[in-house]
DNA sequence: GATGAATGAGCTTTCATTCAT
DNA sequence: AATGAATGAAAGCTCATTCAT
């Protein structure tokens, strides 16, 4: 009962190299969040984790390393989201809201991972540009797929240039939450759910219907 | 005789200083854009100016001055372009359009001048939130304001959040440009001013007819 | 009866622990050999040894202690070579036609131990002067006293300084091995056993001999 | 009169920057010969050189490049003295006299040159053999000339090889001078001068008339 | 004996900033 | 105003060594 618990074909050994590995990207990516990149040293990484500052150089070749792996390690968990998303059997409109509200959400359960996803991640990227463009672009290609897709069964109209939309959809998004991060906007705490609701859904709203009133031209 | 030179109230030495004021802040628009802030040494600048580094120091206080003149300066320029098209006397459509165009114009114009506004600033606010905020939140406030007006006007619809319908504006907007800026998108350059043109169509067109064909929900 | 296989009044611990260290001082060697002292790793060693790298601190105090341990058990058995050939009783110019076999013979045979007794122990022996230094001169006191009892035998001049004397032939046999180390030479590899035979009959001929045709001052 | 120093068409500020240079040099070569290259810090050298240890990074690359320049700069001194030495027009046995008292003197003159030359640069020589390989080999190129030319010239005999020749030359009074510096020989400060004068015609002594009393083979 | 994770002192190097000229 | 030599804090990284298992 009790030994069930590393049941995966997992030896303890690599389970506990593992841990250790997380302890450090999880500190990383707070301490990332709190201080920025280039504002935080590997020895705020280690103390944040609690190791010895040179056990950092075990898991990692260095500091950039640390935060590449943060980023594919993690931004690959959200492609994986958007992706299954985009693979239900649901309409495009249905797709987009469950999209706006995995980000609005991630956000408001992991905000340092969002933070740095968001924040440091794209703008570090001049560093080692080539895996990180391909992992960002793929998220593009999934929504200008899914947009493309909602055209030819009627939802979306024809004559949108798919993958600009996906970078207004997106971009849009990012923005609601670069404000947040950035504490734009004084919007009480207590009031974050009810906010990323409602946001979610105006965002949907106004891609789909647009701002406008006047007649669709037809 | 020999004091007619400067002729507007502004003495030639002060003249001179700033416009070698101001050959350090072009070139240190240049090198940011080329290096990011951080990677950006104040020899670096001072070489692209042609100038001793030692020099710098004369005009800002320190790295991160230049940098935020570089932003209160040319931010402001482009606030005052936005406020203008804001509070001109067409309708909120045109007035989005203008918007957009600006916005993409000036990168096709000067995208040295929109990669560093748009990447190193933000991310480095950390470092000098205060004012930048304040000057960031004064175009979202723009922003809303003119859709605001353009709601009470029966242009948009009501019940659109107006903050939020800015924010996905504008950062889809940045992030069509961050696109081109990161070279994700491998457009031709011969091609950019179509690219553009089709681009602001294409963002207002969303904004304000949404991506559906269905009917507007009553 | 499981007792029988250590035959040689050693157990089969110490003998094995024997052979661990050997094989530790045998990768070592190699390992000096290849990226000198200050840049081999003792991770380096233990990955040439096969072994895990804390194993090394079971047999050795530390790096410098390998490096010492490499010196002291390889040139001793050098040193005991020199002697067996100065106690044999052949003529001088046999013996010193022995050892300069031997130099050059060892440098043929184990060029990495050479290599790293030659390049890496007199350099590095400022860490612990005293036991080498002690070693060293043992093989000067050696030659010296060689070319003392040929003095008294006839065999060499009067009015040579032993010491003096003693450090021309091996200080010259160093540099020419070093030449071949440090590939100053562009020697053909499949030449080299010639090389080697050639150079020692120049070098004992030219010690002997000396350089000039002129009569031998009187 | 008092200004007639700067002569030589140089500016002071010019001047300025290479005596602080010099002095830079001047205190590596004195660390080296105390520490070790691998031993000394380069806070030691900005320390003995009375400077803040930025400051070696506004004149040297690195670490390394103040070795390499200490070698280029200081053995070519050496190998133009040679040069000198082998190209005036006296007896080869003349030559070699005075390239042994070079070398010798050198060392009475400036140990820590010496030190450094012989101990640390051959063997830290991995790091950048190329430029110091072709240095080093100049000096044996000219050796090896100087000796044929005294073939040629009837004063040395033929049949020798004039490259291990050098070698041997070079190399034992390298290891006179190496003994003296690790202090395997304990010889009296005091005594300096008479034992380098001693041994300076023991050298070329031998090389010329050989240690042997039998009758030149015919 | 054997392993390699863990430690942390210590190194080189960078670069924003100051200051004498 | 202009220069660039001088400063030194601060950071990333290495690696010999220890230690728990």
């Amino acid at each position: 009962m009790k030994d069930d618990l590393p049941a995966l074909g997992e030896s303890g050994e690599s389970r506990l190299r593992r841990d250790k590995r997380n302890l450090i990207l999880d500190a990383a990516i707070r301490v990332f969040a709190r201080l920025g990149y280039h504002g935080a040293r590997v020895s705020d990484i280690a103390c944040e984790a609690g190791i010895a500052y040179g056990l950092v150089y075990h898991y990692f070749k260095n500091k950039e390393e640390i935060l590449n792996t943060i980023f594919s390690e993690r931004w690959s968990l959200f492609i994986e989201a958007v992706e299954g998303i985009a693979e239900s059997s649901t309409s495009t409109r249905e797709k987009l809201v469950s999209i706006a509200a995995l980000v609005l959400h991630a956000h408001r359960l992991r905000p340092d991972w969002v933070k740095v996803l968001v924040l440091e991640i794209q703008r570090t990227s001049r560093i080692s540009e080539l895996n990180q463009m391909r992992s960002v672009g793929r998220l593009f290609q999934v929504m200008a797929k899914l947009l493309e897709q909602g055209q030819r069964e009627g939802e979306i109209r024809e004559g949108i240039d798919s993958e600009v939309a996906s970078f207004l959809f997106i971009g849009g998004l990012e923005l609601v939450i670069t404000a947040r991060v950035l504490n734009v906007l004084q919007v009480e705490p207590e009031d974050d759910q009810d906010y990323y609701q409602k946001v979610a859904k105006t965002v949907v709203d106004i891609f789909i219907n647009g701002l406008g009133v006047e007649e669709r031209p037809t």
